[in-house]
DNA sequence: GCCCAGGACTATG
DNA sequence: CATAGTCATGGG
């Protein structure tokens, strides 16, 4: 199965960015693919992405290799590396910008790699609050191979995400050995239960009026404050406009960029990303990237 | 030992 | 509304 590159596309920063020699346990890369496992009407398929001449080449590794399958695993490599944008405004105007412009020509093609599954992308923002990056990919490789689902080919595992009922049902005890904090335990459980119940989904967000009112329903939820609401509907569903502010990665860049002078430099950051109006996230997102060494 | 880490909550002026 | 304290533990 292949699918066709359109506009600028790097599928080597796109893997870079996917690894960054951090142990995600959500997908594995080599030197010149990616695999991951997902579900497919509840079903676990693992694929394989490398990189044709114009074009991704997609492989069936395990799983039902049926047209309706292919198409699932189409739509979300789409949803996934973010396919179907048109990046060249967003390159005008880092170009047009002293400060970060070296990033249309260093960073060009990467997309902003998504987490399409909204409960996951929540989870993870938890898992991530208030520690340093290694240590909350550790937890998170205990909670997916304790709860998630698992595939194994040619003798390596592949997993998915633990599904809410997994989790609401998750032993609390099991989680604190895991070495989450007991609020993040409460937090997982309380929000996995609210998955479980339908109370939140990514179809309830997507027919909310406007962004505001996205964010106002994510933090109602225990757990879920400014910066998770942000970066869930920066990665989820890919809201142009949305910052997640605080973010300690994300200002230790603007820092580094001396764009602000420090972290409590608001006016600053807001003047920064008005320039960049429509691309706040792609712009947060090659921020991010800004913090590792190239090509990793 | 110290400070920071891709924060959020609660309590307090 | 703005600030302070709390949680919890690894990484540098």
């Amino acid at each position: 199965m292949n699918i066709p590159i359109n506009g600028t596309f790097s599928f080597r920063e796109c893997l870079w960015f996917l690894n960054r020699n951090f142990d995600d346990c959500m997908h594995t890369t080599g030197v010149d693919y990616v695999r991951k496992a997902i579900l497919i009407n509840d079903q676990p398929v693992l694929f394989e992405i490398r990189e044709g001449k114009q074009e991704l080449v997609v492989s069936i590794l395990h799983g039902n290799n049926t047209a309706v399958t292919q198409k699932a695993i189409e739509d979300f490599i789409h949803e996934w590396f973010d396919l179907s944008r048109d990046l060249s405004q967003f390159y005008d105007q880092l170009s047009s910008h002293k400060d970060v412009s070296y990033m249309s020509r260093d960073f060009a093609g990467l997309r902003l790699i998504g987490i399409p599954d909204l409960f996951e992308a929540i989870c993870w923002c938890i898992i991530g609050q208030q520690i340093n990056l290694t240590f909350a990919y550790k937890t998170k490789r205990r909670l997916v191979e304790k709860y998630g689902g698992k595939v194994t080919y040619e003798g390596q595992d592949y997993y998915t995400f633990p599904s809410p009922e997994a989790l609401a049902d998750a032993s609390p005890d099991i989680l604190r050995e895991m070495q989450f904090s007991g609020q993040k335990v409460v937090y997982l459980i309380g929000i996995a239960t609210v998955f479980k119940e339908e109370r939140m989904s990514k179809a309830l967000l997507l027919a909310l009026p406007d962004v505001a009112a996205q964010q106002k329903a994510l933090t109602a939820i225990k757990g879920i404050g400014i910066w998770t609401a942000n970066y869930t509907l920066m990665k989820t569903l890919r809201i142009p406009s949305s910052i997640p502010y605080g973010d300690a990665g994300l200002l230790n860049a603007l820092i580094a960029h001396k764009i602000i002078s420090d972290k409590k430099d608001l006016d600053a950051l807001n003047e920064f990303f008005r320039y960049f109006k429509g691309w706040e996230s792609y712009l947060v997102f090659y921020l991010w990237r800004s913090l590792a060494p190239q090509n990793g």
